[in-house]
RNA sequence: GGCGGCAUGGCCAAGUGGUAAGGCAAAGGUCUGCAACACCUAUACCCCCGGUCCGAGUCCGGGUGCCGCCUCCA
């Protein structure tokens, strides 16, 4: 497995700290909202690599935190009449309703900042131990200036991140790089106490403490959006690295952006479109593929077209899928061939090519596109190959990839009696050459979604 | 200004230096009672200009255009 570590810019060889175990951390949402189409991607992503890395025999342990102190929280909070814990509590459901509907696995743990202020305290206190940070009246910072590394993820030199820098109107700060790592108690916010006051926590020590506390000082994969690069991972690493006097990550991986008219999709520019109002118009496996469909470090231009250009695509696997299920339904129960035999070994090709473009870097576009193949040499060989066991063998080699890709799960539910009643009606209409009749059945029920394939093995349904 | 990314057929999109995957759409055909599904067939001077090489979409240099980070943001 190859993956771009953006601490390296470039591709390297994984290896995992512990055998056969990965540990991965990615930055969660933060529960003030829904989450919208951008904020999907990496949870996507991140859920395939598991996938992968679950499906090639490794033990993985993914964390994913829950922001849920933090300002836009508060002021939402404020806005609402209700307390943060409220609203988190509503947006965590929400997130969990959405990220079920992408099919995204739940990670082993979602650690939440609330439930982990002494994991934050103890590290902020190694950290003012150490000298890496400092309390001003009740406000701790982190001290740049003590931890020369600071910018290496960036690739930022402290001298220009220093001249950049926003003038600051707070002047408590040694360096106006410093950041805030304990926040003093206002009026109106949740607080904790500590020992430097009451109090909460700045956003980027929740990361470096969960991380922390669930998978230990270092750990395998970091991932999440480019734009957390700077500050956010890059804060992360000062942290932890100055704490722990250890590495914090070994790969870096970071996703793209998707794009409105090539422009990046943010709440900030207001051109974003929630998963709930997407998901009301496209099957959530359309999201999915869309985002699958191009690697995950490219930008990812959103709209609607490209969406339906993917129903397309991903009616086709599901043809594939069910055409293998019916004619599994039909077949005969003889004893596979020699030749079919040679066939299903051979569609072990498609699962090999889905593995290679996986493991360079996550190459989910070319991965899909084996998926797509496979299907292709299934169409044209499964009418010749006829015994159940062969067609069973190919159905199970094509789930394969699907499954780690997350595609392919829903499944056909049985009809109603009244419209097998209909189907039985239109086929003797047909045996009668009545295709007057037979032809009005099949706009009734197409009207009502369901779409009639007549094939040498009998009549096909599926739902539009 | 600093750091980084992208430019491939009508659309989307892969591509490890050796004469361009895959998907969508449109066209013709086979199959079908008609359809649908499926299959078959045709379809790309890889943004421009130089350079390296036997050979470049792929490497180097220079353009042009677009985007991102440097500030909350997946």
């Amino acid at each position: 497995m190859r993956l771009y570590n953006t601490m390296t810019n470039q591709k390297e060889d994984f290896k995992p700290i512990e055998e056969n175990t990965v540990k991965m951390y990615v930055c969660g949402p933060t529960v003030y909202n829904l989450f919208h189409l951008g904020n999907a991607r990496p949870f996507i992503i991140f859920d395939v690599l598991r996938r992968y890395f679950i499906y090639k025999g490794y033990d993985v342990k993914y964390i994913q935190n829950f922001t849920d102190v933090d300002d836009k929280i508060i002021n939402a909070a404020n806005e609402a009449g209700i307390t943060s814990k409220e609203l988190s509590e509503k947006y965590i459901a929400e997130y969990l309703t959405d990220a079920h509907a992408l099919g995204i696995h739940d990670a082993d743990a979602n650690p939440k900042v609330s439930e982990h202020i002494k994991d934050i305290v103890g590290l902020i206190e190694d950290l003012v131990a150490k000298g890496f940070a400092y309390n001003v009246d009740g406000n701790v910072y982190f001290r740049v200036s003590a931890f020369p590394e600071y910018g290496k993820l960036s690739k930022q030199p402290l001298d220009d991140l220093m001249s950049g820098a926003r003038i600051e109107v707070n002047d408590e700060k040694e360096n106006p790089l410093d950041f805030s790592l304990w926040k003093k108690y206002k009026e109106g916010e949740p607080y904790w106490d500590s020992p430097w006051g009451k109090g909460r926590p700045g956003w980027h020590i929740e990361c470096s403490a969960m991380s922390r506390a669930y998978l230990g000082e270092t750990i395998d994969i970091h991932g999440g959006g480019q734009d957390l690069v700077f500050p956010h991972h890059e804060n992360e690493i000062a942290q932890s690295e100055a704490a722990n006097g250890k590495p914090f990550v070994k790969y870096w991986l970071h996703n793209g952006y998707i794009n409105v008219d090539d422009v990046k999709m943010s709440k900030s520019l207001g051109n974003f479109f929630m998963i709930r109002d997407i998901l009301k118009e496209f099957d959530p496996e359309v999201v999915r593929l869309f985002i699958l469909s191009v690697h995950y470090r490219n930008p990812l231009n959103f709209s609607d077209e490209s969406l339906k250009q993917i129903e397309s695509g991903l009616e086709r696997l599901y043809n594939v899928k069910n055409d293998l299920l019916f004619k599994i339904e039909h077949a005969q129960n003889i004893e596979m061939s020699t030749d079919e035999k040679q066939w299903t070994e051979a569609l072990q090709k498609h699962i090999d090519d889905f593995e290679k473009s996986m493991e360079d870097d996550i190459n989910t576009a070319k991965a899909v596109s084996s998926l797509f193949e496979m299907g292709k040499d299934i169409n044209i060989h499964t009418d010749e190959h006829t015994s159940r066991e062969a067609l069973q063998a190919a159905y199970d080699c094509f789930m394969q990839p699907a499954k780690v890709l997350g595609l392919l799960a829903k499944s056909n539910e049985l009809l109603d009696e009244d419209i097998q009643n209909l189907i039985d009606e239109r086929q003797q209409a047909r045996a009668d050459k009545d295709f007057k009749r037979a032809d009005e059945i099949r706009d009734l029920l197409k009207a009502e979604g369901i779409i009639l394939e007549d094939t040498r093995e009998g009549v096909k349904w599926k739902r539009s």
